[in-house]
DNA sequence: TTGTAAGCGTTATCAT
DNA sequence: ATGATAACGCTTACAA
């Protein structure tokens, strides 16, 4: 049915060699011969295998994506970046999702799914165990962590400490004084993933604040990232301290959270408390939810990018550091007169 | 480095045919030498190689995903429900998305990336051309649509029009007489898009509703499907009639994008005007959004069994009508009186 | 139930 | 610059 390599070779009046090495581009062909041979091809419609070309050569022109998620907000912002990228430069995209159950806890990544049969791993967001780096080492393919990734490797994300002293400096320079914390929870705890750097950045902060601000006054519940998480949070939040003025959340979904427990509870957003978040989540603007914006779309496509590079030869630098931006909304105030 | 098949055949004392069907699971096998084989290959670490399987074999136990997004609410929790599924059936998941450009416009489905690549497509909310849908068939795969489908083909969607017409049914009943409508753009203009199908429900919803309602009283905007692009069409529709009482965006992001503008024109929701949308976004509850919420992972997942029982043999029946749960919430009230 | 051996469709090595 | 041909690592008749 479809034609094979040896078609066009008859075809165009040269041998399988030919054609192959006239297909891929490469040098030592003639002009005028590889012209033929791409006429033969186009007129048969010739593709070639991708099984038996990645067997023959040992490539399989893929990229293996690893997430726990997809419909999360960065997750798949970053994903559309990579998908991008990589298509573009004629790789393909093998999905690999480990998503989270109930329990915020997911399986391992499973190293079987990826030998022979990428080129390259761009982990999106998830902070790996030891054993899992060492599984994907195990692959011997270019490896690249986009949003959470162990100290010297090869790695793209924002300033995840630097965003989150600056938010909250952003607080205390409105007079706040009694700031509550949504936290993340990570999916192992390594001491590298935004949920802790986030937590670090706030610490920071308080300490560079130039005010004192008690433990006791900044208390710190988690909220697992996500939407309800965020909720629960600040439920506890608000139980334990009615006396915030100010809610940190370490991510916009999670802030999202907030505001909602804050409508329904009556406590109105900005004029009692403030609220800020961090990702620059596309609705944010909605409702008004100042945070720190992150290009996440963007560091996929700079992943995508990287392993492309180290595929090609490069030796690349373990760190991308992406900027982020300050986007003051209305949900972040003076903190209310005493 | 890596062991292949004649190494495990080696250990466990029989041939690279027992192996091979050993590690398949098929029937003729001796209960006690599959054991062996299992034994040897857990030792070895082996796993076959899925390009020289895939080239003897002429199947991939991949699947394609086609989508124009991925970072969308609908595709993207298609996506998830689908991977999912399809992993746990030991499938690869091949993301190939076809993103839209600023003005909605798209590339064509290129057949070459996925001609001998997959076992099976699915498309993810994606309205194709007669010339994509031949480019599909000449994959001669199973081929199976979530979210739209021509008629006739295999896919799972939710009753669009049924949908819209009870959007609109729901809003006649509270007295609404002006009810605009911002309405999404298909990326291919068929009949069976849900842009085309939940415009054509309203007009059925105005139909039955006992009450006239004159043509110039149920003005329509587009609005591509995007917040952005729903603010706009919100912001048409004000200006062409400030009396409408109430909008019907045709998806919950629209109806994100026209919150937004009437926030910003303070236009109180709902006493001065009633919005509803179509979907159940996560965040709609957020901002007391009232829709028509459908199952959209749910609608991967089942999209993903059909594949697999396509390619186990089954015949299956080409419509799968996702049932959708009608979400009341803040954003929708009783008609202001005149 | 198991083994032998012929593909599967390329790429890459070595000549020419 | 081009051609022969041996891998690449499996699966699957066909035999036994």
């Amino acid at each position: 049915m479809a034609a094979r390599i040896d078609d066009v070779a008859r075809r165009a009046g040269v041998s399988t060699a030919t054609v192959s090495r006239a297909l891929r581009g490469l040098p030592s062909v003639a002009t005028a011969t590889r012209a033929r041979v791409l006429q033969a091809a186009a007129e048969l419609d010739y593709i070639a295998s991708p099984s038996a070309s990645s067997l023959a050569s040992g490539h399989t022109r893929t990229v293996g994506l690893v997430t726990p998620s997809i419909s999360r907000w960065f997750h798949g912002h970053v994903i559309e970046g990579a998908e991008r990228t990589l298509r573009a430069a004629g790789f393909d995209v093998l999905l690999h999702a480990l998503m989270l159950d109930a329990s915020m806890s997911r399986a391992p990544i499973d190293p079987a799914v990826l030998r022979r049969r990428v080129d390259g791993v761009l982990v999106v967001g998830l902070p790996v165990s030891e054993e899992e780096l060492a599984a994907l080492d195990s692959l011997d393919v270019p490896l690249v962590f986009v949003g959470a990734g162990p100290p010297g490797r090869v790695r793209v994300h924002m300033d995840d400490v630097g965003a989150a002293r600056m938010v909250v400096e952003e607080l205390v320079a409105r007079g706040h004084r009694r700031i509550g914390q949504v936290q993340g929870t990570p999916t192992h705890s390594v001491s590298w993933s935004p949920a802790v750097e986030r937590a670090q950045g706030a610490e920071d902060g308080f300490a560079a604040a130039g005010t004192v601000i008690d433990r006791a006054d900044r208390p710190v519940e988690r909220g697992d990232f996500s939407v309800e998480g965020g909720r629960a949070a600040a439920a506890r939040l608000l139980d334990r301290d009615p006396a915030l003025t100010a809610v940190y959340a370490h991510s916009d979904e999670m802030a999202f959270g907030v505001l909602a427990e804050l409508e329904d509870r009556g406590v109105r957003v900005p004029e009692d408390l403030s609220v800020v978040g961090i990702d620059g989540h596309d609705l944010g603007g909605l409702v008004g939810l100042a945070t720190m914006a992150q290009d996440a779309s963007g560091q996929g496509a700079v992943g995508a990018s990287l392993i492309l590079e180290m595929l090609a030869g490069a030796d690349v630098g373990p760190d991308v550091l992406y900027p982020v931006t300050w986007v003051p909304r209305r949900s972040i105030a003076q903190a209310p007169a005493l």
